[in-house]
DNA sequence: GACAGTTGGGTTGTCCGACAAACTTTAGTG
DNA sequence: CACTAAAGTTTGTCGGACAACCCAACTGTC
């Protein structure tokens, strides 16, 4: 009607959010802030949308977004729990995603580059008696694993535990979170390196002995220029291997 | 009943999948896949319902799932449209955990200062003219807003604009998806500063002048230096407002 | 009384049908 | 031809319903 003269609106457009939003809104909020535990149990669905005061299926959505975060559980196929998400386990998805756009070895060397150093160095001035010890409890199966020949897959993969490991001893949620990419796409990268180059196998293993004793000797520099060095030889790995390094890392590990 | 004898079981227990995770896997795979392009407009919910084979609220509810996961978007008004998530709009959830988890400042500066340097020091390298454009687009704002003395939260935004587009300017998706936290937890770290520090912006501003230069320039060490410098600038912005640096990131920016 | 099998209640997964609100398209009007 | 009003779509939400499944209590037998 009058909208020729249009004085200035008395309120301003509310914000509507639909309530399967609101409702997974507060359960998220209710579980980072602490007020639920992890383990805690959840209501059932119907008591929930009872609480709540919506129909059942509109907790189910809720239910669905939260299930997704990582934030609530279903153990059993039954009731729900809470499940805060340690941080290391927290974007699994967006690395997925990665995987499938061609990432090249080039991209993720650049940040491993400097993000593993620091790792090593931050773990070597706060590592507790706990993460030595799983870091210890790492290096026995490596160890055990090299000299009965193992698989490859499976060596890279307690390869790239160890270095999840330090990053956890180095205490930095921030890191460890930043790092998680990495986590993912290691592994395709370092099984197909030493599918190659068998003797990379050894040369892993040493220069895990000599981070670790670092580590463990507190000494923050030499931690942190030992990584630096087993980060470059992974490269140079590469270059040996006549890889590309703008190889797009594997995708087929995928599901 | 004859739970005595029991001969090897003809059958294994199947593995059954509630419908609604199926539909999102298989959405999910044709998306990831490439099948369904970024910006495709999906059917309505009636219609995957029919497609589908199943009701309308399972089919929500997978919905539901895509939608967190950022692999569908509900674009302006209603419709749904495939949203593959560029690599940097990958991993706020986690980053808001991490938010919620009172995470220091130390932690997020430990990252940013090995993760920065070598983000610009890529982009020197690999800046396209694009990417430059946009980066000189932003220190214009920069320029006028330190001139025309904005309001701080805002010289925030666009500071941490800055350290993004020189991330993207990299080029590398890696690096993009690590630095994801770090570009979440500056703008209360550097709004707090600068309400303490005024000066600070000045010298932000200089800072970024001479990183883009340097990336300009396609001086990669230059780039690398600068910018190491100017994160140590900002930690001893920290120190010198007297903010302890394992002081919790505030969280009230959340929602 | 101990134990196996049965029964029943509780809970999730799925479906159906319905409707208001918001948005889009179409038709109609000046 | 612009502009408004009506009709049609689509989403968000609701209420109810039911089969499948899991768990616990119950029951009858030895």
């Amino acid at each position: 009607m009058s909208a020729v003269l249009e004085p200035e609106p008395l309120f301003q457009k509310v914000k509507v959010t639909p309530a399967y939003q609101m409702i997974s809104g507060v359960v998220e909020r209710r579980i980072l802030g602490g007020e639920l535990l992890p383990g805690t149990m959840l209501p059932t669905e119907a008591e929930l949308a009872l609480q709540f005061g919506v129909n059942r299926s509109t907790v189910r959505e809720a239910i669905r977004q939260l299930e997704q975060e990582g934030l609530v559980e279903r153990r059993g196929s039954k009731r729900l729990h809470v499940n805060m998400p340690g941080v290391y386990d927290a974007a699994p998805r967006a690395a997925r995603s990665l995987l499938l756009q061609q990432v090249t070895f080039a991209e993720l060397w650049q940040v491993a580059v400097v993000l593993e150093p620091q790792a090593s160095s931050l773990a070597a001035a706060a590592a507790t008696p706990a993460d030595i010890e799983q870091l210890a409890a790492n290096m026995d199966r490596l160890q055990l694993h090299y000299k009965q020949g193992g698989s490859i897959d499976e060596h890279a993969l307690i390869d790239i535990e160890f270095h999840a490991l330090v990053a956890r001893a180095s205490g930095n949620r921030v890191l460890m979170l930043a790092r998680e990419p990495i986590n993912l796409l290691y592994r395709p990268s370092l099984a197909r390196l030493q599918a190659v180059l068998p003797q990379m196998i050894r040369r892993n293993l040493e220069a895990h002995k000599r981070i670790f004793k670092a580590i463990i000797a507190r000494d923050v520099e030499q931690a942190r220029e030992w990584t630096r060095k087993h980060l470059i030889d992974f490269q140079r790995g590469y270059s040996l291997a006549k890889i590309p390094m703008n190889t797009p890392i594997e995708t087929h590990h995928l599901e």
